[in-house]
DNA sequence: CCCGCAAGAATGGTATACCAAAATTGAAAG
DNA sequence: CTTTCAATTTTGGTATACCATTCTTGCGGG
């Protein structure tokens, strides 16, 4: 999630993707939290640039949907319902089981091993690492699983709904719960594309969604009970 | 394609949206080829606004894939290489299968009624309406199955895919030689909807995407063609 | 005490001025 | 005639001024 810039590829640094990284980041943190608003002028003092770069910023996140733009309103943080990340998730879910597939078909061994050894450092960093350290590291796993797709376009759009998603997973995971299930998800699939096995790295990839589904309903449950206790 | 607004949703008009679907419009139709430079000014000129809004106008582009942004250079008309389309067709050929197996499931009857009228009326005017209107027709039908899975995220990303794909689809298309096929199809996908036979309607899809594929690769190597004699 | 509403403040949208980087041009050297 | 390279022009990026709309606020009537 660090490096993520505002288009195609990477490697610009311009000060719009930038601020958007910035703002990106205090978003998913929750310094801007849920439903903000982010006003141009305070924004743009705040950051030390002009009301300009800002709206790029924020347009790139708009194109990501962590922010929501109102006509003639400020833009304000995007908070989805659970039926909107059900729906991302069961979009998501069926992206990953392309790119699952497709790399089982097309990964170079290089690559099987840039993944094996990406799951390794989630899996020895899961309990000591900072916890946003471990979700960008748990992304760039799942993403290097899809570039071993060699698809640019499924890429593209599954980086975006990771994007999407990072928030609420990162909200609603339960460390020490899931770790077990999240790991060994993490290992079948790094042994399924070693394998070349479709059919397996489906089941675990699958199973990894089912958990990450779980996750989040209960989030949101508790969201709900606290908001009424 | 008419009205494609910039963000969510739909129905606001807001004038770099209005910008948009202009330039949007002049790309997919040839006005500006693929290649051609977007400079701020000139555009600016031209359509009687100041570059600020233009400058929203092509960031909405960007993000729909139609135009490249550069940094410090001209934005240019997009103008995507075989193995890019191919790799976008294989992504939406798996949001329509989704789609369709989600329709099958969740569509009222109203929405199957009205992906049947949409049908018929691709089907009355394929020959006669001007070949832009039949297109925007075929993207209704087809958007509107998308729909029937009350799925907003895939509804969204497929939507945009569509619009991606819109001018080289346009461009490929065999008008004569694949109509039986195309519309074929349609009656096929439309049947096993109102039958909600998900097995059906896979195999419709993804006929019509075989389809749609070998068009647009017929239609590479005859401009490869065309470019060497 | 509450509601309606008008005046002022705040805010997003647009136009424009200015800057720095890139493209262009043209003259001088070979 | 070709090639270099520096001066000029062009262009995207940023800052800022201005406008239209929306939001606040507080006064007055009920």
């Amino acid at each position: 999630m660090t490096g993520t810039t505002s288009d195609q590829e990477d490697a610009d640094r311009t000060i719009p993707a930038a601020i958007a990284d910035r703002l990106r980041r205090e978003i998913l943190t929750g310094i801007l939290p849920a439903g903000a608003q982010i006003k141009e002028r305070d924004n743009a003092d705040r950051l030390g640039i002009s009301r300009t770069p800002l709206r790029e910023a924020v347009r790139i996140l708009a194109k990501e949907g962590l922010v929501t733009l109102r006509p003639l309103r400020s833009p304000i943080v995007a908070a989805p319902d659970l039926n909107e990340v059900r729906d991302e998730i069961a979009v998501l879910r069926m992206l990953e089981l392309m790119s699952g597939e497709l790399a089982c078909q097309k990964a170079s061994d290089a690559e099987i091993t840039h993944v094996r050894d990406l799951a390794r450092q989630v899996e020895t960093d899961y309990y000591t690492a900072d916890k946003v350290d471990v979700f960008d590291m748990d992304m760039a796993m799942h993403s290097a699983i899809v570039a071993a797709s060699h698809n640019a376009a499924l890429t593209r759009t599954h980086r975006e709904y990771l994007q999407r998603l990072w928030r609420i997973r990162f909200m609603s995971a339960r460390r020490r719960d899931d770790a077990n299930r999240t790991l060994g998800d993490h290992a079948g699939m790094v042994q399924a594309l070693a394998d070349r096995d479709e059919a397996a790295i489906r089941r675990h990839i699958d199973n990894h969604m089912n958990g990450m589904l779980a996750n989040i309903e209960a989030h949101f449950r508790n969201e709900a009970k606290a908001a009424k206790g």
